[in-house]
DNA sequence: CCTCGAATGGAGAACGTTCTACACGACTCC
DNA sequence: GGAGTCGTGTAGAACGTTCTCCATTCGAGG
């Protein structure tokens, strides 16, 4: 086995540690920490100078085995989706002064690396998960939520064992639609994540947001008109859609992407194409994400308030792990058209 | 108290209920998992059916009382630098057949959360971390690593007590300016983070990039016409940058940017004062993130193989995690420009 | 047949917390 | 003056692993 001596010692500083010096009992220094019942005022003071004499903290794993962790896990399918960092930095303003601490699990748009990421997250005793549009089989969510507490954000599958947060795609369908067709246009395409009704989720974001479209496109007598193509929401899945339905026998004069990243890869299409936009066609993101406010894009999106949404799935997550409430809930925000140059009347045919 | 009872209940399978059920002991069991020395073919087998049968998941925190708890974490600063997203796919690639799970700490730009999420992440026993251009005092992350096995990507000060990967970014200095000077230009800025050699660095990224610029600028004899300005690594950064360079009294024909983001807050800023881009101005990003390759974009930018970092980092870290390897070790990349149409002649005066 | 050593399996002590019981004293109330 | 009650503190049993010893068996060598 060779030397192997890894440099790990120089011993932590324990509970017990903290109890001798302070002359008090484990149990003492304990109940100061989660300041339980039953503990006087000057035994808060002395234990809490012996904590910070000593530079005392928690040794996380030891807690796991029992009570807390104080840990919280994120679920994320793809770190350069920036609607995803909007939500993480709401998660983590609101969690910043608590004890919690927030670790990111970054998993991939597979299905199965989700799941394991999720058990991963499980097994390492966390209090409580936030899951972003998780792809796993819902069935293996619900199992999982059964057991620590869950916020699901993006799914409008609601459940009586995990909370959720949503955003009204379909309303955010409806305002796209509504602002394209004011401007003059009637054959549009909506490019969508494939995920569809797949492993029992009814209503994830992709579906309730062409569902919305549908409908928008219904009530203003353009149903046949209407034209959904699906493909995975990042730079390349957008390139590819850009390319098929600009390429393609009956090209529309206007695309709604369900993602920011997945409208600049249509933009890159189109110019591949040597389409301008928004001269030759009008382009809508989703999300309303840094990038489409740049100045070089300036890419009409619907504004998500992915901030707010995960401000929302920390508090309601952290009433769970805290106890305060034990009936699942679901908060659902209004989604808000943000108009740039993207977007302009058709050109004649 | 109320009613409390949270829902944590339908007990996990444990290394006990596995031993049970093939009629052995929990130590073979764990030595199975281990594949430590010492066990038969049968038990082996014997073993492995059993977990298999009861789905049996190790409970990730009492591994971490005794030993491992095979965990990796990243932290970053900032996940909308997409850079971080490419280094962060190198660690998962390189990792994602082996057993270890990766969890990411974002904890912002503040020295202070960041030195709080690097104690978070030691004090649940992770295995390794691997902790990307930190801003925490150096002393705090050599007291880390002499007990955590630690990998510090971007700093150029190097250390016996944690591994190091770097890009020669003034090397990468070097290859914008000699283009630009080869494109007819003399007066050049630098947009730079503010991070000096505080916290005992001596040669952080940014530092290491000012260096090579000012080097290279005065290799072409143009050290006086040389400009660095500080900013923040983000789009409002760049845009306050951007703003006062451009507005200034003596305005540079081009501007390099450590970071894309920056550089795209700086192409706002030229919009604003009705600049266009390369016309007026050249600009040169650093990276080659995602964004700068986009249609409507098109940055020119330095290549710095994020991807193949996070794959070495990964690498080195277990080695020094699985004790194969007992000595500092330190890989430096090379990084390439790649032109794109952010870069033109400058204008005549 | 005895001794030795290697190979294999198991007992049981950690590891650092949490939390349920319980002990003790001081009051209050009949 | 005894029975409750309240407030405060402690003992000690978990929790699910890992890992150091130790026990047993088996073969080989003498």
């Amino acid at each position: 086995m060779a030397a192997d001596s890894s440099p790990r010692d120089t011993k932590r500083v324990t509970i017990t540690d903290v109890a001798r010096h302070a002359g008090v009992s484990t149990a003492a220094v304990s109940k100061v920490m989660r300041n339980a019942y039953g503990v006087s005022q000057g035994m808060q003071e002395r234990v809490r100078a012996a904590m910070a004499e000593l530079e005392y903290r928690p040794h996380a794993a030891a807690r796991g085995m029992r009570g807390r962790t104080y840990t919280i896990g994120v679920l994320l399918d793809n770190v350069r989706n920036a609607f995803f960092a909007d939500v993480l930095d709401g998660i983590r303003e609101e969690l910043s002064d608590s004890e919690y601490t927030v670790l990111i699990g970054a998993a991939g748009f597979g299905a199965d690396e989700q799941a394991r990421t999720i058990r991963a997250m499980v097994d390492r005793q966390m209090d409580g998960l936030v899951l972003i549009a998780p792809g796993t089989p819902r069935s293996e969510i619900l199992s999982m939520a059964a057991t620590t507490p869950t916020v699901v954000i993006g799914h409008h599958d609601s459940s009586d064992v995990h909370d959720s947060v949503i955003d009204a795609d379909d309303v955010g369908a409806g305002l796209v639609v509504d602002h394209l067709v004011e401007l003059g246009h009637r054959d549009i395409a909506l490019v969508s994540a494939p995920g569809s009704r797949s492993g029992r989720w009814q209503r994830p974001p992709e579906i309730a947001l062409a569902d919305g479209f549908l409908q928008a496109m219904d009530r203003h007598g353009l149903a046949d008109r209407a034209r959904v193509h699906h493909s995975a929401y990042s730079d390349d899945g957008g390139h590819a859609a850009g390319l098929a339905l600009l390429s393609g026998a009956q090209r529309p004069t206007a695309i709604l992407a369900g993602a920011d990243v997945a409208a600049l890869g249509i933009y890159r299409a189109a110019a591949d194409l040597g389409l301008s936009i928004p001269g030759d066609i009008s382009l809508v993101g989703y999300n309303n994400t840094a990038i489409a406010s740049l100045a070089p894009v300036q890419l009409t999106s619907v504004d998500q308030a992915g901030h707010t949404m995960g401000l929302a799935a920390a508090r309601m997550l952290i009433e769970r792990v805290e106890g305060r409430r034990d009936r699942a809930m679901q908060t659902t925000m209004t989604p808000r058209l943000v108009v740039r140059r993207s977007t302009a009347a058709p050109s004649l045919p």
